[in-house]
DNA sequence: TTAATTTCAGATAAATTACTCTTAATTAAA
DNA sequence: TTTAATTAAGAGTAATTTATCTGAAATTAA
């Protein structure tokens, strides 16, 4: 089976909504993340660190360490993790597929494909981590205050 | 990266309409399919057969043998295909990977993803592979006659 | 009857993805 | 200054997916 994002982007996903709904200027470290959110340690902490890199998060070593989102946080959406960690391919992919994606020459599920991934695009990019976080109930993310 | 259908299940989609667009009667060989639609020859032999023991498609031995879809081929839709391949998870999972996918505890994507599932899943559901197949404009799929 | 062409079946190999382990570097608390 | 807790880095392993190979069985055409 094979669903929309890797399970590494999955993973990135729900750590970033994670940290954007931790007190600013509080780090949070690999260890939290990795059992408030059930994803194997290390793999996390290379999926962390790889987002560092690339300006996502902020990283500090140390005892009072951790991870956090880079600021200004409100610059940040779900739409440029998922860039970062499955790259831009899905952006322009046939979802049947074929080579290319096109309009001149559509595969039989083009025009629905087209409408689902534009739709989820338009929230992915115009809405920030912040503002997603907040539309979210799982348990996991309730009290981080 | 990683797509909404494995490759496995997006061969099985580009390999049944092809069938679908082929004249009625007709038995069409994998090394055609294979030729036509660039598919290994060998795993797309596989995925043919699974879908053969499943009861989708038909399929005969020998000099004049093939494959082709099962009749009455009204009743086939892709939605059957891609459960017979990647199975019926799809229909049913969190797009951010957690456990469940629930109206109590949605996840920041939830109702956008939701929507788009569905109605993805109705086209699937509602129009069967001859009509889907009239849609296409790929070359690959013309002069079928 | 023979030869050619096809699917069937099972084993194997290659590639990708997911995950683990170990050690080093850094920082702050004790 | 020592110790504990943390990230950084890279190598290593496991699991899954994708693809290949080989030979047998079936069927038709010559
Ligand atoms: S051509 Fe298949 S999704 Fe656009
Ligand atoms: S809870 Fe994530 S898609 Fe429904």
């Amino acid at each position: 089976m094979s669903l929309l994002f890797s399970r590494q982007c999955e993973y990135a996903l729900q750590a970033v909504l994670y940290l954007a709904k931790t007190p600013s200027g509080k780090m949070t470290s690999i260890k939290e993340l990795s059992a408030k959110l059930d994803i194997p340690y290390h793999y996390l902490a290379k999926i962390l660190q790889s987002l560092a890199i690339k300006g996502l998060l902020l990283s500090e070593k140390g005892r009072t360490g951790g991870f956090a989102l880079r600021i200004p946080v409100e610059h940040i959406t779900l739409a440029q993790v998922i860039d970062a960690v499955d790259g831009p391919a899905i952006k322009h992919s046939c979802v049947m597929g074929f080579g290319e994606c096109s309009e001149d020459n559509p595969c039989a599920l083009h025009n629905e494909w087209v409408h689902l991934r534009t739709g989820l695009f338009d929230v992915l990019n115009d809405k920030n981590v912040i503002q997603l976080a907040r539309e979210m109930k799982k348990p996991v993310y309730e009290m981080l205050a």
